[in-house]
This record gives structure tokens, C-alpha cells and sequence, in this order.
RNA sequence: GGGCCUGUAGCUCAAUUGGUUAGAGCAGAGCGCUCAUAACGCUUUGGUUGGGGGUUCAAGUCCCUCCGGGCCUACCA
């Protein structure tokens, strides 16, 4: 049976993430992974912090660490936040693990062996006050163009117009604000992604049902002007993975480490390495190498539409160079951005809701439910208050937990905690299953498909579905002439909350386990026939009450929310 | 500047890739139910598909043009 490896673009060391950044890759990345590990399919989900350049350095020198320090510290706090929001990854590893350094290391050799690499030289603008070269963005100056005195090096904000640092009138370094700069001249290594050329293509070809948005990024950039460009795969830089062919010291290029996105894409990999270093796991070659059995592995990357490029010609350049059988992906699914009431989410500027706070007001699932269900899957969505308030509290309170509630406490009232026994099934009954059939098997598809906003409809299509039965059949009124036919009736309704249960899973994990509990089982298996399913809990099976399993969102609160996360973090 | 995406009901989104009368959810209106988290169910009002032009037996879908929004443009990651 096909294998699911499944990866999600690693987030950037640097602070703490917004929840723009959440749903661009990690938590679709999560609903597929727990999908497929509930279909009973064996899976590998991978996912680490990215660790290298300039950014890191910069914060950690603002926080006062040595940047090693820093890291571990982030790598560990995002590592809570994403438990608090039950992303269950095999391994959250680290672009700077001794794995990553070594097979980064063991890539950049064997693509010089194939000579695909080449060194050359280039001036840039370096900083004397900083100690270090400054990318074009870190450098500001007044645009020659308009005369916008805060325009970066590689392009003015404020006009539009792509520029060169050294176009700056009075170029400053946007770090320290220092005039002290000076254009040296230092050597790089390039991946010389311009021979992969027409393999990448052919490859992107072979394709079929990427998304739009994947296969067009990766499409411009290689058509584009002269195509595919080389890419300079080194940095000057002190933190970061240094330059070495494999084993070997790499002359000339001592003092300089590889370039952030040469070896970020690499720690997918690594991260499989360092799963089994864990102890959590074993052999992880037979996922990454099909020389060594990952011939039956699908391959599912998740992303941002920023990331699309590096992964459809930057890694893909990399693996093929390598001349190596290493697995290579299958499908690339890519989000457009959620924005936040009317402008976008900002890390720099504190817009938006960010993981941490997040988890401060409501539990996970509440996030998820919201942010699964309108996932910008075709294009840009849009995060408010009154959107969220009213999914909440229709979805998951009122259709889910209401339907909970409603079945157990008319239960546990007429019959007590146990699943009454007695009366059979009819025609409602039949027509019930019959109509759950369909949606679950749409449900299925589009989750197979990653048709994510369209699953989140079946599913929620499935709970509603048990408030139409209930009120078709009426137990109430039932029970008054023939208290066994209601009997049935309130026997399946049971059972539809452990399906509930286990069909909702992964979208909302904890709710699910809460289910699970109150019914007091541990039959979480996909259901292949849903009237077999529903006769898991047999009569006299004892259930608690649950408390309410989704409470709402009053109007104060949502204000205050409101009010709280407009300006600036605090 | 160039490329790509996008504009559908008050709101959030669909529409089997050119094929009946453009559909769902929410919000609004009416009715029903009383087990339940004032919850649930049924019915129902909303659309010149951003504007204009064209191709076609047939256009939300293809072409042209104008208007609006977004992303990317290779040294942020």
C-alpha cells in the first residue's frame, strides 16, 4: 500500500508565528497527514525550524545571545505552540542539526562532482560598522527615481522601481543606520540550475493535477527573459552551515557558509535522519531513497505560494544534480495568503493574531475548524471577527455540539447513561445511511483530492445530517407511544456521535478525543460500511454526558478580540 | 514595466473545465418542533456573474478592452 511522506515548508527561526503562517502549510499539512494515518496508511510527517541567515543573526544579537542559543530557545518555543495546536509531526527537526550539516554538505559535493557548481566572484556592499556584508535589502537610501529616502537596495517601496544598492543616493545600512559601507569583492559558489534547465521542465511537464498556482510560478521562472538563472548557494555569514565538498574542505571558500535556501529544502531530509537519531523511528532511507524502497512513497509537500519556487526548480535542481536517487515530490500543494480584517497579517508589525495569543483565548480546534474551512486554497481569504464568531458558533457549537448534547441528555433522561437497547431500524433509518454514504464518500475524495474548503463542507453536510434524523424521526414524541422504537433511534444517534468522532478527527483532534471519551471507546477505525459503523456501541454500552463541547463566542468577547489584536503586539 | 492569479447574492465561497432555470452556508423573512448550548428542522426573499465589446447553436467559463484587488519579479526568508 502507497507509503504518505508529507512535508511542510519549515518556518523561519524568528519569533513567533502569526496564524497567516499556520495555515499557509503546517496545519493543512496536518489535516492530510491525520487523515491518511486514520485511513490506516503509514505515514511520515516531517517538519523543522529554519535556522540560517542574516535574520536569525540579527535578532539574536538584538536578544543578546549567541545565535546558537537563540535558536534552541525559538526552535523550543515553537515547538510548544505547535503541540498546542496538535500538529502531529514525526519529527520537528532543526535546519541546524549535525544531519542537515552533513548531507548539505554531501549534496554540494556531489554536485560539484557533476559540475554544477562554479565559483565566482561579485562585489558587494559591505559594512564596516555592521562587520558584515549587507544583502540589498539591508540597505536604504534615498531613491534616485523619486527621491523616497527610505528605498532599499534591491527595490523603492514607495515607486516601485527595482534598483541597485549602489544606486542609493546616500546609502546607509538599514541594520545600524552606518555610512561606513564600501563595495568589496568576495567569491560565491553557483548552483548552476541553468543545466537542470530542460530536465526541470520536463519534469514540471509530467505533473498532472498540480495546482494553477504551483505550475504557473514555476513556469514563469523558467521561461522567463533567459530562463532558469544560477544561483548563488553561499553566504558571508557566521551562523549557518559551512562550505565543505562532503568530507573536504572546499579552498577558497573557508569563512562562508551555504546560502539559507540550499539547505533548508535539504533538512526535509535530514529531518528523517534526526527522526530516527530520536529513537522515534527507524530506517529512513527507505522513504527518501528509491534505491532503498521509497518507490511506493507518495510525496506531499504543503507551502506558501512564496516558497513555490524553491521547491518546484531550487531543490528539485539539487536532487537531480545530485545524481542520486532520491525521491523527489509528487504533488505540491500551495496556499495563497489569509489576511487579517482588511490588510494583511504582519510579523514586523504586530498585526493580526499570532500562535501564542491564539491559544490564550480559545482551544486549538476552534482555530483549526476556522482556519481549515476557509483555507485560501484558490485565492487570498480574509480572517474577521464576525466571520470567525458566526463558524464557531453555527459549525461547531450549535451543529456539532448541540447535536452532542441534545442526544445524550435526551439519553441519559429517558433511558440513563447507557445505550438503550431494543426497536430496530426502518426507512429513516436506511434513507440516513444512505445520505451519509454519499457525503462521506465526497468527504473522502476531496480529502484524497486535498480539496480542503470542500471536505470541511461534506463533513459539516455529515453533522447536520444527524439533526435532520433527529428531527425526521422525533425520539420525543416517539417515545411517549413506543418507547423501543425510540430506543433505535436514540441507539444510532449515539453511534453517530463516535462516527462524528472519528470522522472529524482531523480537523478537530481534541473535540474528537472528548467524543471518543464521553462514548467511552476506543474504536476510532474508518468506517468502510456505515451501517456496520454504526452499530459499534452495542445496547447497554455505558457513555457519560459530556460538558459542552464547543461553548460560543459571545459579541463582548469577539469586541474585545477585536479591539485587542487591531495596533500593535504588546 | 513584465508575468501570474482574482472580481459571482448583504457576507464567505461553489459551479463536473463551453452545456438545462448560476448553487451552498451565514445573515434576513415565514412556519414547525420543544430532546438540546434561545439550540434544531422545513420553506422562502436576495444575482444584468466588476463595466463594455466580440466568438459560438450555447459564455460565469474562451478572446479583446477598460476598472478594481492580490502575488511574484531571482541578494528577505
Amino acid at each position: 500500500m502507497t507509503r504518505h511522506l508529507i512535508t511542510s515548508a519549515i518556518p523561519y527561526i524568528n519569533g513567533i508565528k502569526h496564524l497567516g503562517n499556520l495555515i499557509g502549510s503546517q496545519l493543512p499539512a496536518d489535516l492530510f497527514a491525520r487523515y491518511q494515518r486514520a485511513r490506516g496508511r503509514e505515514v511520515l510527517f516531517l517538519c523543522a525550524t529554519d535556522e540560517h541567515g542574516t535574520p536569525a543573526e540579527l535578532a539574536a544579537a538584538k536578544a543578546g545571545l549567541p545565535v546558537a542559543d537563540y535558536c534552541k530557545q525559538m526552535h523550543a518555543t515553537q515547538s510548544k505552540l505547535a503541540e498546542g495546536f496538535r500538529l502531529s509531526f514525526d519529527h520537528y527537526g532543526r535546519s541546524s542539526s549535525a544531519q542537515n550539516h552533513a548531507l548539505t554538505q554531501h549534496f554540494a559535493g556531489k554536485l560539484a562532482e557533476n559540475g554544477l557548481i562554479e565559483e565566482r566572484s561579485e562585489r558587494q556592499v559591505y559594512s564596516n560598522a555592521d562587520g558584515r556584508f549587507l544583502p540589498d535589502r539591508y540597505i536604504e537610501g534615498t531613491c534616485p527615481n523619486c527621491g523616497y529616502d527610505k528605498a532599499r537596495g534591491d527595490q523603492c517601496e514607495n515607486c516601485t522601481k527595482q534598483l541597485e544598492p549602489t544606486d542609493l543616493i546616500d546609502p546607509r545600512s538599514a541594520i545600524s543606520g552606518s555610512t561606513d559601507l564600501e563595495v568589496r569583492e568576495t567569491k560565491h559558489l553557483y548552483l548552476l540550475q541553468s543545466k537542470l534547465k530542460d530536465d526541470l521542465d520536463a519534469w514540471i511537464d509530467s505533473q498532472t493535477g498540480w495546482p494553477v498556482l504551483t505550475t504557473s510560478i514555476a513556469k514563469k521562472w523558467l521561461h522567463d527573459g533567459y530562463g532558469l538563472q544560477d544561483r548563488g548557494i553561499t553566504r558571508d555569514l557566521d551562523w549557518g552551515i559551512p562550505v565543505r565538498r562532503g568530507d573536504a574542505d572546499w579552498p577558497g571558500m573557508e569563512g562562508k557558509v551555504f546560502y539559507v535556501w540550499f539547505d533548508a529544502p535539504i533538512e526535509y531530509i535530514a529531518c528523517g535522519a534526526e527522526w530516527v537519531e530520536a529513537g522515534k523511528g527507524e530506517d529512513w532511507e527507505r522513504w527518501w531513497r528509491t534505491d532503498k524502497g521509497a518507490d511506493d512513497v507518495r510525496y506531499t509537500q504543503f507551502m506558501g505560494k512564496d516558497n513555490v519556487p524553491f521547491h518546484t526548480l531550487s531543490f528539485p535542481a539539487t536532487l537531480i544534480g545530485s545524481g542520486e536517487p532520491w525521491k523527489r515530490v509528487d504533488y505540491l500543494k500551495s496556499f495563497n495568503y489569509l489576511n487579517y480584517d482588511g490588510g494583511q497579517f504582519s510579523t514586523s508589525q504586530g498585526r493580526g493574531i499570532f500562535m501564542d495569543q491564539a491559544l490564550e483565548i480559545l482551544p486549538a480546534d476552534y482555530w483549526r475548524w476556522w482556519l481549515l474551512s476557509h483555507v485560501p486554497e484558490s485565492s487570498d481569504s480574509e480572517f474577521t471577527w464576525e466571520n470567525f464568531q458566526v463558524s464557531v458558533n453555527k459549525d461547531l457549537a450549535d451543529v456539532l455540539g448541540n447535536f452532542v448534547s441534545r442526544v445524550t441528555k435526551f439519553c441519559r433522561s429517558k433511558f440513563g447513561e447507557t445505550v438503550p437497547e431494543g426497536g430496530a431500524w426502518g426507512a429513516q433509518e436506511e434513507a440516513l445511511i444512505a445520505e451519509l454514504t454519499e457525503h462521506l464518500t465526497a468527504y473522502e475524495r476531496h480529502m484524497e483530492a486535498i480539496e480542503i474548503r470542500k471536505a470541511a463542507g461534506e463533513l459539516r453536510a455529515i453533522w447536520v445530517a444527524g439533526n435532520e434524523y433527529l428531527q425526521a424521526s422525533a425520539p420525543w414524541s416517539v417515545f411517549k407511544e413506543d418507547p423501543e422504537r425510540a430506543a433505535a433511534q436514540i441507539r444510532l444517534a449515539l453511534n453517530l456521535i463516535r462516527l462524528y468522532a472519528v470522522l472529524s478527527a482531523p480537523f478537530i483532534p481534541d473535540a474528537s478525543g472528548t467524543l471518543m471519551e464521553a462514548m467511552r471507546t476506543e474504536d476510532a477505525n474508518w468506517p468502510s460500511d456505515l451501517s456496520a459503523a454504526l452499530k459499534a456501541l452495542p445496547a447497554g454500552h455505558a457513555f457519560t454526558v459530556p460538558d459542552v463541547t464547543f461553548r460560543k463566542i459571545s459579541d463582548e468577547e469577539r469586541e474585545t478580540w477585536q479591539d485587542r489584536f487591531a495596533g500593535q503586539r504588546t
